[in-house]
DNA sequence: TTCGGGATCGACT
DNA sequence: GTCGATCCCGAAT
């Protein structure tokens, strides 16, 4: 096999695990479950789905597009679904989320924890400067269970918002998981939000290590 | 293991 | 002018 028959069976492997467009042009309830357990491949890290929190925008007073309500940050959301939402938050973290269901209908999911498995190293620089052997326990503890972590470590910021999640640079995959089971809880620091706050939109492995708030 | 204060700034009111 | 879909570290328990 040459090199370039060899590159072109590796693209066709990558477009049969990469997860399709349509995916995410379903309910947000469902596809924040389903991303469960899936596989962000983002440039040589790979790191499995832990938590996510579904914004519902029509329906929902913690979503920042309530309402449909429209301004320069979230509007990506009312864009096509299957691409990021990534936004800046207390002046120095980042939140990445992946739109979902139809142009027009402001959804997403949040990605809020992350278990990284491969490349690690590199992911290690991206959250902390260093190599993977100098960290503290408490720091590997702290990879990448929470929104801010997840950017630190995939390396995405606010010049990432409105870029596909399909793409080779970015895109979740199948993963052959084991079986688990899906936590249902509200979500995190939306207290303003009135009856949305107790919404179950919240979804997590159960008895993972690496979900941010039990 | 949990708690509280500080960091830090753009988006929104 | 206010505050957030957060994180870190030191102090207290």
């Amino acid at each position: 096999m040459n090199v370039y028959t060899s590159y072109k069976n590796s693209l066709k492997k990558k477009e049969k695990q990469m997860l399709d467009k349509s995916f995410f042009n379903r309910p947000t309830l469902q596809v924040a479950q389903d991303l469960l357990g899936k596989s962000i491949v983002r440039n040589n890290i790979k790191a499995t789905i832990i938590e996510t929190e579904a914004y519902i925008g029509p329906i929902d007073k913690a979503c920042h597009a309530y309402n449909f309500h429209k301004t320069t940050r979230n509007s990506v959301m009312f864009q096509e679904y299957a691409i990021a939402y990534i936004y800046q938050i207390y002046g120095m973290y980042h939140c990445f989320n992946i739109v979902t269901e139809k142009k027009g209908m402001p959804c997403a999911v949040l990605i809020r924890a992350i278990d990284i498995t491969n490349n690690n190293e590199k992911a290690s620089y991206n959250r902390y400067h260093k190599p993977l052997t100098n960290l503290s326990s408490y720091q590997l503890k702290n990879f990448s269970n929470g929104p801010g972590k997840v950017c630190m470590s995939l390396d995405l910021n606010k010049s990432h918002n409105g870029i596909e999640v399909i793409s080779n640079g970015l895109y979740i995959e199948e993963c052959l998981s084991q079986s688990f089971e899906i936590v249902k809880s509200k979500r995190i620091n939306i207290d303003y939000a009135s009856e949305a706050k107790d919404f179950l939109w919240r979804f997590y492995i159960k008895g993972n290590k690496n979900v941010s708030v039990i």
